[in-house]
DNA sequence: CAGGAAAAAATTTGATCATATTCTTGGCGG
DNA sequence: CCGCCAAGAATATGATCAAATTTTTTCCTG
């Protein structure tokens, strides 16, 4: 949410507290892939990795257990979730419901300025998805998305919208290396052209397909029986 | 979620870690409004008021702010948070987007027992309104909500539009506690009904009209001015 | 004698606590 | 009125205890 100063303290400020950075560390792992779904996320292991304190680390997992971007396996073991074809189906309903909302607030505020930087981010991701580079591709996907959240000023839609990308984070990135970068169209372009016209029910239209199209390719991905 | 054994333990099973056991306190307290909105909530109050060790609370702590019922100050202070206009605004987009395709699997799946089960809830929540307990009255009220997202079986939507309550909780206490419970009207009825009947459709409606009612109500007495 | 299941020991991991350290804040003196 | 200092609260550490898993051992059966 808002970009503590997550590295060394810089002159006068305090450095983030140590269960904040471990957070956000184990934030990006889970959004950008370095976990697959289904492994095991031990508190130990996380000490000894990131060399922090057992007590931030504890409560950096309780952080991303209360997100869902973990799960409390019931034996005192934590993991990273596996999603079946109903929890996908679930995120398309969520995701169907919010990032619209989301995307037509975004419309109604966005200056040029913000425009600009998101078709910036766009051109990023074009070539990232040229280049096949998966890293890439997942994070300026997701930057995309964010910056639109950013503009729509609504701290807790945008709240609730990030907290669904941690849950399928891993698994888009399982379908990303199966199936490369290349057949991920999105309607990025169509949504900066509305949002530049003002067109604030075709941002809104151009998300929601955006949205739709790239969960139901995770689900088909995952689960190519299921309807 | 999880109905785990939060007080003392049975006879062959491990008692609730005690981080737990303050999570669940604490929630029913946000839930219930022993809070109110912008109170400091302090760990070492905690710990002296619960009786609990100093980890287990800034555990329960941490994982209530991930869910939006406390917020970190940012100079280390934790307090509940206090809605403006702009979020309950959002929280009305959220809530009209989820409950209904809650409740419309709910009435997908409910079983002659369920909607028996949900309007037992009901006639105590009417009993709650007529007496004017206030307190009877959220817990009730949360419960028929609650029923409804236990019978649509959808973990992921259900701990989201948990989370909501959570978040909308001290303040609803508030509008109560001005108004009094007779001024609450509800489409309860309509909905079991719409289930009896297993008309989807119209247990959908039904329950977007009781959300949007409802957190309209708690937007009008909040901030009479805004339109 | 080999294979395998059950039991027991050992190791790993999680939960909690007491304590030290760091930061914020409110009061006091300049 | 501004800056410094002390009190109090939050953060972080490492130790300790408890639980769960894994490995080893043992014993029985085919």
């Amino acid at each position: 949410m808002q970009t503590a100063n997550v590295g060394q303290d810089s002159n006068n400020t305090a450095p983030a507290p140590a269960h904040q950075q471990v957070y956000h560390q184990l934030r990006e792992s889970i959004l950008f892939g370095d976990f697959t779904p289904g492994q095991p996320v031990t508190i130990q292991g996380l000490v000894t990795e990131l060399g922090a304190g057992m007590t931030p680390v504890r409560e950096a997992i309780r952080r991303l257990t209360a997100e869902g971007a973990l799960e409390f396996q019931g034996n005192r073991r934590v993991t990273v979730p596996e999603l079946n074809a109903g929890n996908v189906d679930e995120l398309i309903i969520a995701r169907e419901a919010l990032e619209p909302a989301l995307a037509q607030r975004a419309a109604e505020r966005a200056t040029a300025e913000q425009i600009a930087a998101l078709e910036a981010t766009d051109l990023q991701l074009d070539r990232a998805i040229e280049h096949g580079d998966i890293p890439a591709y997942l994070r300026l996907n997701y930057e995309f998305h964010a910056q639109l959240y950013a503009i729509a000023a609504a701290p807790i839609l945008t709240q609730i919208a990030d907290g669904l990308w941690l849950r399928f984070g891993p698994s888009l990135r399982v379908v990303c290396g199966r199936m490369g970068t290349q057949n991920l169209p999105d309607r990025h372009k169509e949504t900066i052209d509305a949002m530049r016209l003002g067109d604030v029910e075709k941002a809104r239209e151009a998300i929601r397909e955006d949205v739709i199209q790239g969960m139901v390719q995770i689900r088909e991905a995952l689960y190519p029986a299921t309807a």
